[in-house]
DNA sequence: TTTACTGCAAAGTGTTTGCAGCGAT
DNA sequence: ATCGCTGCAAACACTTTGCAGTAAA
């Protein structure tokens, strides 16, 4: 029984920014310095931003920011498939930089920790399901929540 | 390679409304006219409702019924685990009466029909993440969206 | 100089809530 | 008769939009 393997995700970064600014991405037309500003935050992170909090953090660094913008961008980074978009059981949204095809979410309901995993099962599933249904898969998302091994431990 | 095996979920009930209105669901405290109409048309159905509709075939067999109770039932029968919340990657949320454990959705963004499958792999999965991590999983949701056979045919 | 992008504030969306009255028990 | 449930409207949280000004090209 392979195909159910789980296994963490290599951190793609283990910097906290990385240092370089690199080249402005193909956002749309201008790569004004909101637009470079968030993408270099959610590049760089860590963690899985809201709108918010990505917006608080972009506003830290440069007051000239709004939140508007910040939802603009995001669409953008959205439909260049920069970014993906987690939308978790009770409704946050978070956003990442897409990373390899095939990796998924688990978030702790206690510590709100979200850990990342990748399980190629679903790849297979999507192979089945244009095989059997003849159904073309466009997005497969997983979300799973629960209480990590912490969190269950000092339940 | 038997894991990520696809396999239509047997619909459950081939009628329009099942005929005997059953028994009142335990709700909460108390069944009254609008909470035992709501529950009997999710119960009934085969579509995947959303509030708004769910709320129209309501009032349309009993204009006694409104919006905001609606939502409040909904909740009262996620609690109960009778009905089950699906959210896609539009938004919409649509909800169905509780069914076998390992179903999945797909739905397709062309003509919206929703295929329920079942796949015994994300079980297997749910079972490696408390093997390998020790996550203990809550709720194990996948949503799939692309192209039905007919819509891919025609595109 | 052009015109895409931005900030602001206002509007929109889907959902929740406070409250006085209603009705299941 | 009690007090949990309801309808209504208002509040809510999050997101989107119109517009006049700003700035990237």
């Amino acid at each position: 029984m392979e195909c159910p393997r789980v296994r963490l995700t290599t951190k793609s970064n283990n910097g906290k920014r990385s240092s370089a600014s690199a080249s402005a991405p193909a956002l749309g037309q201008r790569a004004t310095r909101q637009r470079k500003l968030i993408y270099d935050i959610l590049r760089s992170t860590e963690d899985h931003l809201d709108a918010e909090s990505l917006y608080r953090k972009a506003r830290d660094i440069d007051s000239r920011v709004s939140l508007s913008t910040v939802y603009r961008t995001i669409a953008l980074l959205k439909e260049s498939d920069l970014v993906d978009e987690l939308v978790f059981e009770d409704d946050r949204r978070c956003y990442e930089f897409r990373k390899e095809v095939g990796h998924h979410h688990i978030r702790c309901l206690s510590c709100g920790e979200i850990i990342e995993f990748e399980c190629d099962c679903l790849e297979k599933m999507r192979a089945r399901l244009k095989q059997e249904l003849g159904f073309e898969v466009e997005a497969l998302k997983i979300d799973i929540s629960g209480y990590c091994r912490k969190c269950s431990a000092s339940r």
